[in-house]
DNA sequence: GCGCCGCAGCGACTTTAGTCACTCCACGGA
DNA sequence: TCCGTGGAGTGACTAAAGTCGCTGCGGCGC
């Protein structure tokens, strides 16, 4: 057996989606699976195109976004190893609703619509783990509506801020310290908003004694302070 | 057979979820469906809750929304009869998240998380039609992010009225005339801003000549010039 | 008929968001 | 070394968005 599939088969086991069946059954579908390798900055999918199967990550991340007329973007996720992309347009045939653009060299397992429709109708149970999936999937974007709607630019980046400082944040002595994951553009993007926006918020935040910034260093000085402020109104 | 079980089952049998089953298969259905009826007002669940079942509109109208802590609400989706609400909390099995009101006198067909998860197992291909409604809801979801985050309160108004100008406009020698479908506060809540921007913006496109509004009756008296207005950069 | 409401119209004002046009800086080729 | 490039900071400005407070109208119940 070529070390290929057995790649492919270790691939999909580690994967939410298909989890709970038995190492034959992942084998089948190995076989029908295809590698798909992309370059950092490469478009796995473009909003409105036909979808034609079903991407698994295998390695790397990849962002979905939209896009507006004036080249704003919008992100609506962004997924690493072991999530799938893009189920749904597999199930209602209808186009792709976003885009979706490999942010670092990225392995995607590929399978078409065909035999993952097959293999749901056979296997039940991962049309149910399909269905989990696409739910948490809804409740985020169900959340970005929610910030999008009631709360203000800043609101929202002290709300990343608070986010990050909880899971990469290390205590020291100055606070909590932490990088920001990626450019003021990419944030902005994920925050729906400009760049300017997201450089003078931190700024303000800075100059009311809450953080200090700098460059991409972020330091809490003040954790009450700032999640205090995400229960205000406007 | 008390006629209770064939009307469930007529209403079971016309949404898009369940077509393409036998009557037998529906009869099953049925027998484990309860209707629900509730007022005008009325709510159905509220956004937190724990879900218990799969909701199917029989008869009246179903607005379902997200509330904020200043007392604004967003709505995300306003279904009818055929159509089914929350089908995702069923299978992910985590909390509503959002709410749920009648804004008619409504009539739901009920059935449990347990009944319905182990009919999807008995019946791939429901399972399947549910990913597609489901993908459909998407869509709409995604269409929301990309107006909130892209376009400006007037733009969202316009493209609504575009909208309903195609679906109930009526051709006068006066232009296309309609009646807005519900107050300017629930058009506000359904396009995310407050109800003085609907009132305001209704003016300035009347005063562009573009309108004439009296109240909720709206005669578009320039189509041209409104779709025109869609496509320019805010 | 009277008063209570919910809906709509507006004026005046404040706050956010977004745009444009620069500057500065670091880094990595050629 | 010099230059190109991309990220970041900023000032000045415009335009949206949202808030407050009040007026006025048309039902509807009593």
């Amino acid at each position: 057996m070529p070390t290929e599939r057995i790649d492919l088969a270790a691939v999909l086991a580690k994967t939410a989606l298909l989890s709970g069946l038995t190492a034959a059954e992942l084998q089948l579908l190995a076989a029908r699976t295809v590698r798909r390798p992309f370059q950092t900055g490469e478009l796995l999918f473009s909003e409105g195109e036909p979808c034609h199967g079903l991407h698994i990550i295998a390695r790397g991340k990849v962002r979905i976004f939209k896009t507006s007329l004036g080249g704003r973007e919008q992100v609506l996720a962004v997924n690493t190893p072991g999530e799938s992309v893009a189920e749904l347009p597999v199930f209602d045939g209808g186009p792709y609703p976003a885009s979706a653009v490999a942010i670092e060299d990225t392995e995607i397992a590929f399978i078409s619509r065909r035999d993952f429709q097959a293999y749901c109708m056979e296997h039940p149970a991962v049309a149910l783990k399909v269905l989990a999936t696409v739910g948490a999937r809804l409740r985020r974007l169900v959340g970005i509506i929610e910030e999008l709607s009631f709360t203000t630019v800043r609101q929202r980046l002290i709300s990343a801020l608070v986010r990050l400082a909880e899971s990469d944040g290390k205590r020291t002595e100055r606070g909590i310290e932490f990088q920001l994951p990626a450019s003021h553009q990419e944030l902005a993007s994920q925050l729906g908003t400009v760049r300017e926006l997201i450089s003078r918020n931190l700024m303000r935040l800075q100059a009311e004694g809450l953080l200090d910034v700098d460059a991409r260093q972020i330091v809490v000085k003040d954790m009450k302070g700032l999640t205090a402020l995400l229960n205000a109104t406007p």
